[in-house]
DNA sequence: ATACATACC
DNA sequence: TACTGGTATGTAT
DNA sequence: ATACATACC
DNA sequence: TACTGGTATGTAT
């Protein structure tokens, strides 16, 4: 095409929040100008030709399904829409916070000269978090420093501090826990609340209650966030973005009003559909609004598994969890570390080791230990690999951990690599002895006493 | 105990139909004794402990429950019943006929000779049919027939004759097809059919339908059968097991009655309950009949994956399948053959071939290909193992099976056998160059153009 | 994808 | 002397 | 169980 | 000079 900046991977000036007074044409011509002919950009392309293909051949399976077929599906997607629609619940109420910019808000209150200026939180090589300000030039999370500061030469780097943060979120979780002891925390900076109970026993509106919540944090933190509120968790995470920042939007418990927000929102807003998802919808389907699932609902049947189609529908329905699920262990935990490219098996074997020990370290701080061990690679080019054992009990010490990693990357090397990783999973608490619940599918082994080949 | 043939294994004379007047004691004593010892025995034994340690873990798991996730199973399985309660149609009418010991009733009408006396169809190995005269004494389908002949000295043999069998059982489909065009033929002797058209049709009571359609297969083929009649496939066929032989039973289209009859059912008559699941949910949660599913659901929520708790609950309701699923294409093909024990390698090899022989000309009659070779093996001591490859084409000739199997058995080898068996999978008709349908999900080889490790 | 168990006739 | 053979499906890894 | 892709912050 | 790091989940094999 005449302008190969605009691939749907050019994701910097679409998505979320406060880039509205960008000049998107131009943001997306320099970041293709810095980014065109690395190895990065190729890796990009290679996965764009990925998802091509992979629409091209939904297509082609779509195209292929008889008229017969698509009775059915629509028969049984009519079914289960009936069956989730008789799931609706909008009598909770929810509430989404999310802190406004919150890494580099933090740095501001620690530094007031930072006030007004374009400013990232991050590095050169990524930024974390950029403030309204930089927002402005196109700059935003997830944009390496470099580009960044092509689009903003004035731009101000500011180093992220985690423990800083981990303060703030802290105080704002005081906070939260005023409105809902059982309050959801996601990332450091934004949290779920169940305000139904608050709501009655104060005899408050939602409306009310999420502005005296805003309130309060400022009160506490000088931090401002946004919030929104629906009758359910996905919903309220949509609505917290719609007047960002310091706003809030409220959606009423009624069905009717769901439908309406419904109608005309695009998919992308919706959590967990990210930009392939996007593509892949409106390149197979032609959906880009959240009704538009409803109305494909059969070939969405048709082409995607039971637990994708369900959760296409109930998008389309508006809906979301309204229970409060108890809080669960963590299921894995990992460090992963980019470094410059090499093939160097001393140096690789070296970093291995220097990861092994941050992750055996991590691990003993939660007192954890685990079964199963990924070792994740990072080629020169970007391809990414993973290769994992499964051992018959569990390990936590730096040594053990070392020695099947080292296994684990002795079978693959020589390679170029720019990242490598642990990953633990398969996890127990404290002694290193014990076996999982899975104790339950004993294996034939167990079972007879005998003869073995 | 004192009386080790009691086990719930021996199962010949517990289960389905025809064994009422029989001193299942006495038979079970026989069985036992002739058993005792063998490698087959112990193999059963085997399987056994493995069955009560299966449901001694889960037990454990059980009693390990915490009371808030017995209620918050509860809650769940209250929410599935009730999802499966508004999925409940009685407006069908489905019929299951099942021919009465087929292959033995179609050798008496072959030999009149036979008629009164106690006969069984299969070989001292094994019996696939016994007459009613023959179950009288205990002799039972899947029983050796050497056992067979110690329960009745006077049992007569018959082997197997499966072109007659497919003769008969067109005869009986040809009738079947004037009831419902779309009718389910299962194995040679039984089929599902939708009479409720036809019930409109002819202004027919349902039972009636029945009687004629018996008196219509008798007429063809002079053999008897049983029918059952109910609002779904499953119910059917457990009626049609109540007045066998020459018997129906019909449940009527309406929930009440359904339920009534579900309350007191033991488990065991269900279609997909075989003896280990009957043991499970007797000695897990002592359930033994249907009704007490529901009694049960939430800690049969709580113990089972998603399906299968499904498919508990539904038998608690008396729910099944009123549709009339599209014919679907085989998904394998297989043979296999039982032989003296042996550990010699030539003679291994050589058994092989002939079972690749075998395999091989049955695709070809079927125009097959498959892309997925299984070897199974059964050891001396009757354990089962399978050893499979997918290979990156669809194969179907004689030598490109042996050549993969051969790989496979080789790799298992030495080892004392009694049986080997081969099968196909992931199979597509015709030219053995097409691919799949799971083009679909390409991989990573086919986007990446460029590097391989 | 592999391996094994269950079920049915 | 001697405990089948063919297919589908579920479940765990 | 393994491998890889997607998503979110 | 320079495109992260941590966790969960889905899907295919």
């Amino acid at each position: 095409s005449s302008r190969p900046w605009q691939s749907y991977n050019a994701v910097y000036t679409t998505a979320k929040a406060g880039m509205e007074g960008v000049d998107k044409e131009k943001v997306q011509k320099i970041v293709y100008e810095m980014s065109k002919g690395s190895k990065y950009f190729e890796s990009e392309e290679r996965k764009e030709a990925y998802v091509k293909r992979k629409i091209d051949s939904m297509r082609t399976l779509l195209d292929n399904l008889s008229d017969a077929d698509i009775l059915r599906y629509k028969k049984i997607a009519d079914n289960r829409i009936l069956e989730l629609e008789a799931s609706r619940d909008v009598s909770r109420t929810w509430l989404h916070v999310d802190m406004d910019a919150f890494y580099a808000a933090v740095e501001t209150l620690s530094d007031p000269s930072l006030k007004g200026k374009p400013m990232a939180v991050g590095t050169m090589s990524m930024i974390s978090t950029a403030n309204y300000e930089a927002r402005k030039f196109g700059v935003r999370a997830a944009m390496p420093g470099f580009i960044a500061r092509k689009l903003c030469p004035q731009l101000v780097f500011v180093p992220t501090d985690f423990e800083k943060y981990t303060y703030y979120s802290n105080l704002t979780r005081k906070v939260f826990e005023k409105y809902d002891p059982n309050f959801i925390a996601g990332s450091l900076d934004e949290a779920y609340l169940d305000i139904s109970d608050f709501c009655i026993d104060k005899r408050m509106a939602a409306g009310e209650v999420a502005e005296e919540l805003r309130e309060s944090v400022f009160r506490e933190t000088g931090l401002t966030c946004s919030a929104g509120v629906a009758p359910n968790r996905l919903l309220a995470k949509v609505c917290s973005d719609i007047n960002k920042p310091n706003g809030q939007f409220l959606l009423p418990n009624d069905r009717k009003a769901v439908m309406t927000f419904i109608s005309t929102l695009p998919i992308r807003k919706i959590g967990g559909i990210g930009k392939v998802t996007e593509s892949i919808l409106k390149g197979v389907f032609g959906i880009t609004t959240c009704e538009e699932m409803l109305r494909k609902s059969g070939v969405i049947c048709a082409l995607f598994s039971r637990s994708s189609a369900d959760f296409f529908l109930s998008v389309g329905l508006g809906l979301g969890s309204t229970d409060t699920p108890q809080p669960s262990h963590r299921k894995s935990m990992s460090t992963e570390r980019t470094f410059t490219p090499t093939g160097d098996e001393a140096s690789l074997y070296q970093k291995l080791a220097e990861i092994s020990e941050i992750l055996a370290s991590d691990m003993k701080k939660e007192g954890l230990s685990g079964r199963t061990l990924t070792l994740k690679l990072k080629t020169s080019s970007f391809e990414v690999r993973s290769r994992a054992v499964t051992l018959p009990n569990c390990i936590c010490s730096c040594e053990d951990i070392l020695r099947h990693a080292t296994k684990l990357l002795k079978a693959e090397l020589p390679m170029s690599l720019r990242l490598m990783g642990l990953r633990m999973s398969h996890l127990s608490d404290a002694d290193p002895k014990q076996k999982t619940l899975s104790d339950f599918a004993f294996t034939e082994e167990d079972a007879s006493s005998s003869s073995s080949s």
